[in-house]
DNA sequence: CATTGTGAATCCGTTCACAGCG
DNA sequence: CGCTGTGAACGGATTCACAATG
């Protein structure tokens, strides 16, 4: 068990790995952290340190290699093999993160949608991912290998919903509910709350205008 | 200009209020922060302190009225009167944030969705908000007096997007491409990057495991 | 006298600044 | 010589603990 990483370090590491492939792909083979903190708008510090939880990844003097530091960083963020994702609740939400780019790259597959809707079961999202019975999630989960499960579900289903995917080896969760999901053990859950994200917009405007 | 709130209170704030509103549907009239924290795991100072940022809401001895409480608290994160919303972008995510609840609800209306695809203008989403031309922007923004705007379209657009929307009137926005949007003057920017919580879903789970 | 509002103490992440090194 | 890696300083947010008070 690693000492935890801020949940600060985590995002600029993804953003880190994102503009380092970008630098990559425009032919870059080294990047001193000062130009990567222009780039990105970090302070350079901030991004030697991060890097400094995991190891010495840099050359003293020249900087860092692109694509060492990229593939080492994808190894250390768990995206070097891709994992299965399943998403329950094939509502617009979910049918919309079934089909995106987001959730369907290197590093994620959408396997399956999962909704008590019969009139959905049997169909399939534009892109194809198909939509089955909730009732099928304990056994769909374990021939999957899901690792991932997204929940696009009403409240009120979340936490059993949350339950299942867990007892079918889930390890991973992301809850889209306007309800926070109580932690569940051995599961890491991430609450993306988008009335949050509304109503600070408005807070915000709010404050600046008194 | 009001000192400037921390995003975690104005996210601690809007579950507060959330809560508030849940009690008093309960028919509870009076909550100390003891059984506030308790209902939310929260710290009991910290929802004291988060609310002392603004004035005295509570009774000494008592606690807080909460039919009081939730009206204020709502009038403070400016969301007392409705604010018209506007999307730009009618692909999944689009239409899927067109119809949701987050969006359409005593604080918030969807007034319109905008794209550039011509298949798709003209039509309206499941619940029936209308698709229209982007180039009809300018004109319909500030026809309809919209505040808010999200934008759901390709990272490479979502810049000029958002200095259209800012040009109409629009005072804040969402910006759900996996492209971070820079500041713009007048304008709070909330960047919502998908991409962000799966990886870092992925980075904890990688981290626990060794 | 129970509970608020708040100064003081603590914790944690960010920034600074420089020693160490290729 | 230039840039990394890092100990030390800083600052903001959380938690503690208690005096103030309806």
């Amino acid at each position: 068990m690693k000492s935890a990483i801020s949940e600060a370090t985590t995002q600029r590491l993804s953003l880190l790995l994102r503009g380092l492939k970008a630098l990559e792909a425009e032919g870059l083979t080294t990047a001193s952290s000062a130009l990567l903190a222009e780039r990105f708008s970090l302070n350079s510090a901030q991004i030697r340190k991060d890097l400094a939880h995991f190891g010495e990844f840099g050359v003293r003097g020249v900087g860092y290699r692109v694509a060492d530091l990229r593939s080492k960083l994808q190894a250390l963020m768990g995206l070097s093999t891709p994992r299965t994702v399943v998403i329950v609740g094939a509502g617009n939400l979910g049918l919309a993160l079934a089909d995106s780019r987001n959730f369907n790259n290197e590093s994620f597959k959408v396997a399956a949608l999962f909704d008590v809707d019969g009139r959905k079961i049997g169909s399939r999202s534009k892109t194809g991912v198909p939509i089955r019975a909730v009732s099928e999630l304990p056994q769909a989960l374990s021939a999957m290998g899901a690792t991932i499960g997204a929940l696009a579900v009403p409240p009120d289903a979340v936490r059993e919903m949350a339950l299942t995917l867990a007892a079918g080896g889930v390890k991973g969760l992301l809850n889209f509910a306007a309800a926070p999901l109580a932690p569940i053990p051995g599961v890491v859950v991430k609450n993306v709350d988008m009335a949050l994200f509304l109503e600070g917009l408005t807070f915000q405007l709010a404050s600046a205008s008194s």
